[in-house]
DNA sequence: AGGTATTCACATGAAACTATTCTCTGAGTTAGG
DNA sequence: TAACTCAGAGAATAGTTTCATGTGAATACCTGT
């Protein structure tokens, strides 16, 4: 029976000693290469424990960086100490890219004063009243409190840059507590386009996480591999293989253990007894796959219908054999066909010149403005599907769209 | 031939409009005293 | 009477349209040799 092989071999062939170590949410108890990072952040926040006011910090590097896991470091450490000399500390991490939790000012806000302790309704209070219970509840004793605030640039995209600005200025208003903030931002950009004032406030010290590289990569997984797997199952090459291709995304550990991860799973499904490297290579298309197909899903309708529309042109060339070369003109023309017969509002072409800068900053489609002399300037745009998901990706438009 | 001016087909920006979701207020309701 | 609920006014927000302005180079048009 098939079946039982499949549960079968679930149960006994494992090759993992504990999964978990791969996943993003592990804490490991060192952070290889980053002992530079993480001496300064402690540094700048070291005053806590004889009770002064640190300064407020900013930290950037780009995604898989360990920024994350290097202030939720240095956090747990730091508590551990202020402790045991006696301070009131109290250090919060929220995250802004979580929709729901943390994204309005509301939001923030509620999700601070819970953690204090306190209660607010999810929704229904002004603004400013949540201010207030907010600093009654940080000021009813002596103490410090340091907020964390992970993609803080996702966040301020939505509020209005002086709620940070007040958060800062806060400290005058607490007669007991203090507060500092520490911002956390992959966009390294971010704090360019940004209030002065705020960026003032926010940025008194600041900490710039470097990408790893493809040698440090390597020790960051030949660690945790150690932990993941079982012995014998990764080989160095495969490691070597795993850290050049994440090296090769901007250095990103995250990716990298993704990449781990995935290709244990499948050359667990396998049955192999050996985390091979073609493995690497499946994984590596299996991540991409997803990532497409999932982008593809969850955009809305009308970028669905600009893709698919630019879809069936590459079609049509392809078939007429001319060069696959297509400008905004064309797929607008498209898409409008495709509005009609799908009885989809049309949109002004506007929009859809935005709607086709935006799947390029997707990385679904390339689309390269160029000057055709006297016949314009437009886009000149070609999607990046591979092929053996092109189906897939068709698929799912002609289902979402009901085609 | 060499230089300048035009012109195309959109790109890019700013402002205004619209529909939907959130916030906020006060009236009405409930339960406990 | 205090607490709670809930409808609807008003504000915030996202997505879009309208209007306006900008852009790079192939091409048309000169100009003097």
């Amino acid at each position: 029976m098939k079946l039982d092989n499949i549960f079968d071999s679930a149960l006994k062939d494992t090759l993992f000693t504990d999964k978990s170590v791969l996943q993003i949410s592990y804490k490991p108890d060192k952070i290889p290469h980053r002992d530079e990072q993480i001496e300064h952040v402690a540094s700048i926040l070291a005053p806590v424990l004889r009770g002064e006011r640190p300064s407020n910090l900013f930290l950037y590097g780009k995604t898989g960086t360990g920024k994350t896991l290097s202030v939720k470091f240095v956090k747990d450490k730091l508590i551990k100490r202020a402790e045991e000399a006696g301070v009131n500390l109290r250090i919060e991490y929220i995250n802004c890219k979580l929709q729901k939790v943390a994204d309005t000012e509301y939001r923030i806000l509620a999700t601070l004063i819970s953690k204090l302790g306190g209660s607010v309704p999810a929704t229904g209070l002004p603004t400013d009243q949540v201010y207030s219970r907010f600093i009654e509840l940080v000021d009813e004793k002596k103490q410090l409190f340091v907020i964390i605030f992970d993609e803080i640039d996702h966040a301020l995209k939505k509020i209005s840059d002086n709620f940070i600005y007040s958060l800062t200025r806060l400290n005058s208003e607490l007669s007991l507590a203090q507060i500092s903030i520490i911002g956390i931002s992959n966009d390294i950009t971010f704090l360019e386009n940004i209030d002065p004032r705020v960026r003032s406030s926010l940025g008194e010290e600041e900490v710039v996480f470097p990408p790893y590289n493809a040698l440090q990569l390597q020790d960051i997984l030949q660690e945790r591999c150690m932990d993941a797997f079982k012995e014998g199952v990764v080989d160095e090459g495969v490691i070597a293989k795993c850290a050049a291709f994440a090296a090769r995304e901007h250095g990103d550990a995250r990716r990298a253990l993704d990449l781990m991860r995935i290709a244990g799973e499948l050359s667990e499904r396998d049955g192999s007894r050996k985390v091979d490297l073609k493995y690497i290579d499946l994984a590596n298309k299996k991540i991409e796959r997803d990532k497409v197909l999932d982008i593809v899903e969850t955009e809305p309708k009308q970028f669905q219908l600009v893709l698919y529309s630019i879809l069936q042109l590459t079609k049509e060339m392809k078939k007429k054999n001319i060069s696959e070369k297509m400008f905004t003109g064309d797929v607008y023309n498209c898409y409008q066909d495709v509005c009609t017969k799908t009885k989809n509002e049309c949109l002004t072409q506007r929009r859809i010149s935005d709607i086709i800068a935006e799947i390029d900053m997707l990385g679904l489609i390339n689309a390269r403005v160029i000057s055709k002399g006297r016949h314009g300037r437009t886009r000149e745009i070609k999607h990046l599907i591979s092929d053996n998901i092109l189906d897939k990706v068709e698929a799912i438009l002609v289902d979402g769209l009901g085609l």
